[in-house]
DNA sequence: TTTTTATATTGCAATATTACGATAAAGAAT
DNA sequence: ATTCTTTATCGTAATATTGCAATATAAAAA
């Protein structure tokens, strides 16, 4: 065992979980923040703003990037790393209508 | 290694990535979906609807538990599990207030 | 052309996750 | 008291993830 059984699931649910799995680690998660923060998504320092060896934070990129949440393009020998923001919308979207359903039927349990 | 090193980011980011990593499961997902589903929150079921063993389902709810996603409350020999609502709350007010983030910098990159 | 700079890939060790059979625990039903 | 129902835990095999040193790649600068 120890690989998930995604054929048990929908299309949308595996979609999300790649998503959620993606961002389930605190140097994506601060990889995301910093392509957030930045304005000009000149990329090439994310290995100095996380003290993480510079493979380490180059298999993390290339984990986002598979997910779709970020996207990178060649300059010169450097890479333009950003946010996919139609990703980060999706997940907004997602979470945003979940609460919206909970708000409905307010604390009927627990 | 194979151990996150947490100690180089903010508690923040430990703890959203700590959320999304519960999350990163189609499994998990599922449960999740179902639980805002069905109106009572009587979730012995959810070995049913899910495709998998109940020793599994078992373990996957207590991931969710332990990150504070769902809650989960004896009714006899069953148990009551259900959306921890303030979590759920969390996350959508994080991805929607990425979403302003990027909505302000519109296409800026990339 | 050689060196520097930026990033990716390979290989590997340590650790974590996923899944499930077997079994335990504990209240409910008989 | 015994059996049923529901859920958790233990043990374990298969697989995945994390992290990094070493190395490769490729464009830029010297």
């Amino acid at each position: 065992m120890g690989a998930t059984k995604t054929e048990n699931f929908t299309d949308k649910q595996n979609a999300i979980a790649t998503l959620t799995k993606a961002l389930g680690h605190p140097a994506r998660i601060a990889i995301i923040e910093y392509l957030i923060k930045i304005k000009d998504c000149i990329c090439g320092d994310i290995v100095n703003e996380l003290s993480l060896a510079q493979p380490t934070v180059s298999q993390h990129l290339k984990e986002l990037k598979n997910a779709g949440l970020i996207k990178g393009s060649i300059e010169g020998n450097a890479i333009n790393y950003c946010i996919d923001e139609k990703t980060i919308a999706l997940l907004q979207k997602y979470f945003t209508n979940m609460s919206t359903k909970l708000e409905i039927k307010k604390n009927k349990c627990c």
